[in-house]
DNA sequence: CCTTGTGAATATGTTCACAGCA
DNA sequence: TGCTGTGAACATATTCACAAGG
């Protein structure tokens, strides 16, 4: 029986539900008609126990015997995560991170286009990146509310990250995923995420001795 | 009393020190002297205590009553992450996105160096990116020899990755971060970590309902 | 006063193990 | 048989709350 409906589901579990798409689909890719929650687990390393109580949060996908049908189970996790659409991003910063964040081909077979990007310099204004040209940052209260996106992506240095981020969530942004090695200060009503590799490499060399 | 020494500590107590580092050098670059856990864990949306917990297994770095030293704190941070010297590390994939990577200014200050880049495409091959010259990713063994890498950046296409991470594992590294979206396999030995925009895109995209 | 470091208490997350169904 | 879905058991993580030091 589901719980969709009680109290509230765990943010680990929602975190890992785009892993679990992720890893589906690419069995889909590969042909395959339905899996069980034992090779999706091997397959990731972690607990089969685990897989299921996550999915039986939000209804029961499976069935007994036989497992999992692949292609209805991103169907329901597609819809759970809302990625039955796609959302515009608007991307801030066109130096080569953000070149190479406009020119990623993979975004909207999972959800997600660029709808515009800005950047402060006037040399990169107007300059086409991946789909769109590049627009001045002042217009970013404009294109917000032309294009209806709710999701930034900051792609600019660090010393400016803050300054960006201020006024993202005065254009009316709520999600933020920032490239910036810099924790954000935001209201919190606007969820922040952060990407930084240099996160991963130090916690690497923890173990690396 | 230091707990270095008993137990092991958590993976996700270790996950957090490089955040505490990177924050605590943006307080020294601006000039800070001293902060406490309370000011800290403001800063980072996370409770004092939880600081102090997770800086007390390692050794008793504050003074009551005052605080944390902040250049001391980074520096036992540093020693204990094993960042108290230069990574070097090697990149595969001289695509946009790896181009980005080796042209990112911020890898020196926080113990990184990207030593090699390899590509298996003859037209960029011996291309200048970044701080070296794309190499064949024929010569990645003998690259990994005379650079002595333990760390290495996979930034190719889904479709290569695995291929590549085997090669990277043959090769003796123990330690890659994964761009591409797809769960690697690797022996236990191997340590693997992710980013994945999309991933945090659909985290994000469940609460905007 | 202030702030740390830490056992104890609490809260959260994971795994076990099995009933139930194809 | 083989696998799901799930309470109960267990394991891990976080917070509380306070003694002790400056």
């Amino acid at each position: 029986m589901s719980k969709r409906n009680s109290k509230e589901i765990p943010d680990i579990v929602i975190g890992r539900l785009p892993v679990y798409l992720r890893t589906l689909r690419l069995l889909a890719d590969d042909g395959r008609d339905v899996t069980s929650s034992q090779e999706l687990g091997e397959h990731l390393g972690i607990s089969s126990a685990q897989i299921r109580k996550d999915l039986s949060h939000f209804g029961e996908f499976g069935k007994q015997g036989t497992g999992y049908n692949i292609s209805f189970l991103c169907n329901q996790l597609q819809k759970i995560l809302n990625v039955d659409r796609i959302w515009p991003v608007v991307l801030v910063g066109a130096g080569s991170l953000g070149n190479a964040i406009a020119n990623y081909a993979g975004f909207e077979s999972r959800g997600f286009r660029i709808v515009a990007i800005f950047d402060e310099d006037s040399k990169k204004i107007g300059q086409a990146m991946g789909p769109v040209h590049v627009d001045d940052f002042a217009h970013l209260s404009r294109r917000i509310e032309e294009t209806g996106a709710q999701i930034a992506v900051i792609a600019v240095p660090t010393h400016v990250a803050q300054r960006v981020a201020d006024q993202l969530v005065e254009a009316g942004l709520v999600s933020i995923l920032c490239y910036a090695p810099i924790t954000l200060t935001t209201p919190s009503h606007v969820r922040v995420e952060y990407i930084d590799p240099v996160i991963h490499f130090q916690h690497m060399t923890y173990y690396l001795g």
